[in-house]
DNA sequence: GATTGATTCATACAAACGTTTGAAATAGTC
DNA sequence: GACTATTTCAAACGTTTGTATGAATCAATC
């Protein structure tokens, strides 16, 4: 049955996404799937071919996990925006679907390889389309393209960086607070920090802690 | 002679930032240092030794290379930030340096291993003190210490971003502009942003391009 | 129930891996 | 120049790697 395959596939995918592609053994992944040695070569030809299907089913799940909410054409840009990054911040940090999932897409997106281009263009650039159609509304017209990009980038780099250098920020703040800071508190700051910036909400400094 | 140890290390480094610790095979590099295939164990003992000796390298040779200014005490913390912001763009984009130094530490920060620790204590502490020095003239006393935190990762994700992700800048702007955003720009946006977000500056969006 | 096609299995293979070894070569000291 | 310690070298070690093979098992059709 077909079901073997799909094992192939999770199995892979936490190996290939916790050890990356070379540390990966095909040995090790067949274990975890409780198949054959010899099911990898039978279903995907070869060990890259393993690997590209599994960003394929990352990306694929992760289109229909979370989606952005359908907010309605007359919602604000300001709010727009913010719900954009809580949603973004939920997808990364969501426990309810596989963890790999992410963690293998980021890997290829911090060191591209051939499956690189299908991520960036079935995964990414609806994402990127969302926060522009946003910045369009929320930004000036006479910005240029290229400014635009800079404060998408700032907004994402924020994002990012909370979760692909978590262990820093463990390292760093250690004896303040072992716990992590909680999701809510990471979007509210980032918001803030944004909208300050971009002249549509007061400075971060201005009001005391949300909470 | 004691050469051969530091040609081991120059390569193993440049191959271990390139393609990973286990993608790095000791045959490879004791090619690209004309070394005995021996070397590396007699002179390291093994693999993961010759490793380590090599982010030790990159971090000690980054830590003299461009330093933070001595800026004045008397010196604006604004404009002190503004030389922060510049002096990390600087250190990411300097050609001047052997690029293996940064990415391998950029390597052991994102998926950290026995040498990460180190890598934070004598390289990312010292900038995340200077930064915070900043930050504690540049804030209201009245912050608490999550929300300096937050501020500065905030200002840090934005720098990391341009420099990690650049392959994924390039796809999603491609058609824009196939040259990359120049240096002062990029460092000029950052620091606007950062500032306007803390209520130190103007928005982003309320002057021109700064060219 | 025999036949066929798809899947699983144990096993084998050659190549590449990190590591070891002992002899050659070199450098330094008296 | 003889002696010693350090460094290099070619060759081999035993594993592990990805891949290939052919028989065994299973599912389905007739």
């Amino acid at each position: 049955m077909d079901d073997t395959k799909q094992r192939l596939i999770n199995a892979a995918g936490e190996i290939f996404a916790d050890k990356g592609y070379e540390a990966a053994s095909i040995r090790d992944i067949c274990q975890r799937a409780d198949a054959n040695l010899a099911a990898v070569n039978y279903h995907f030809g070869e060990k890259r071919q393993l690997y590209v299907a599994a960003v394929r089913h990352a990306q694929c799940c992760r289109q229909e996990d979370i989606p952005f909410p359908d907010w309605p054409a007359e919602m604000p840009a300001v709010e727009r925006l913010r719900a954009f990054i809580e949603t973004m911040f939920a997808r990364m940090l969501a426990g309810d679907r596989p963890r790999w999932h992410l963690e293998i897409m980021l890997r290829e997106l911090a060191r591209p390889t051939e499956a690189c281009a299908t991520v960036v263009e079935d995964y990414i650039r609806p994402m990127a389309d969302k926060l522009r159609s946003i910045l369009l509304d929320l930004l000036p017209e006479q910005l240029t393209e290229q400014q635009r990009w800079m404060i998408g980038f700032s907004i994402v780099g924020q994002i990012l960086f909370y979760y692909v250098h978590q262990p820093i920020i463990r390292l760093l703040i250690g004896h303040v607070g072992i716990e992590p800071i909680p999701l809510d508190q990471l979007a509210d700051h980032v918001a803030r920090f944004t909208l300050a910036a971009i002249g549509a909400g007061p400075s971060v400094i201005a009001t005391g802690s949300p909470s």
